[in-house]
DNA sequence: CTTGACTGGTTCGATATCGTACTAGATAGT
DNA sequence: ACTATCTAGTACGATATCGAACCAGTCAAG
């Protein structure tokens, strides 16, 4: 092998050991979630209620990493649960604002409870250090990865 | 936030980060095969000229971490587009034995050469030093959420 | 042997996601 | 002011994935 496909190899390797690992950890995720709120539906609520909520769906699409169409649809799903409020953007007539409702909020903190006690389970100190250690270097990765798409 | 809500969002954010780098990997990988052809079809392939073919269904499924409904339908896809050969397993009746086909191994060819091309442009030397430095605190995360799922 | 528990694989229904195409409103260029 | 281009959101079809239910073959206990 060539020193190009040596690389690649490696280059593949650590994708693979990431999805993995994503893998993994969003299966866990999902079973400590109430029935049928997938783990995106609960990182929408998280996410307005940490930034802040009055977002148009795209800007909470591009936050996510996810499409506008599959926005819309993760939106609906919330919507019909009653966790989050759409209204038109009033300066913009293309554009809509969501908004947490009460019962968003409620649910966010009860989930997030209940998450926090599976994971205390698996995630011991080991693992703290471990995910402090190579925190920043993720978070270059992930940002050198998104300019370069 | 008590310290353990603050762990709490330590071990939510360390894995978001990680959803994200997984996602725009794959979307990136994705775009680089021929069309249709779906990121976990071309990990199985790989798998299997990695590995070495004669594999059961139920065992790529355990490499590849994926439920069994989900290999018997990437298999299909396979075996429809003649890239592998679906045996009944000599040693038990249950059981088959997937084999690549000749056109399985020159499409896994093809496919590293256009993806290698594709990351290329993207993984530097800096991406580069940043995977090895991490990969084998990866590998220990990876394990330790394997092992406590 | 025979029966009960386990395992490999398939089928079915549900869902999250994506790509393409479309509509309606906004914005820039002339 | 008009037109062309762009953008926000939706609709539709396709697909990868999962969980639950099911069938058939294996294996162990008596």
């Amino acid at each position: 092998m060539s020193e190009e496909s040596g690389s690649a190899d490696e280059v593949f390797g650590f994708f693979t050991e990431i999805g993995i690992i994503n893998q993994l950890s969003t299966a866990m995720f999902a079973k400590s979630l109430p029935d049928g709120v997938h783990p995106s539906h609960f990182s929408i609520l998280n996410h307005l209620a940490r930034m802040g909520d009055g977002k148009t769906p795209m800007r909470i699409a591009s936050a996510m990493q996810v499409t506008k169409n599959t926005m819309t649809h993760s939106l609906k799903v919330l919507q019909e649960r009653g966790y989050i409020d759409v209204q038109p953007d009033p300066e913009d007539g293309r554009g809509k604002r969501v908004f947490l409702t009460d019962a968003g909020r409620a649910f966010r903190e009860e989930a997030i409870a209940q998450v926090s006690e599976q994971f205390r389970h698996v995630i011991g100190g080991d693992q703290l250090t471990i995910m402090r250690r190579i925190r920043g270097d993720l978070e270059l990765m992930r940002k050198h990865l998104d300019d370069n798409r």
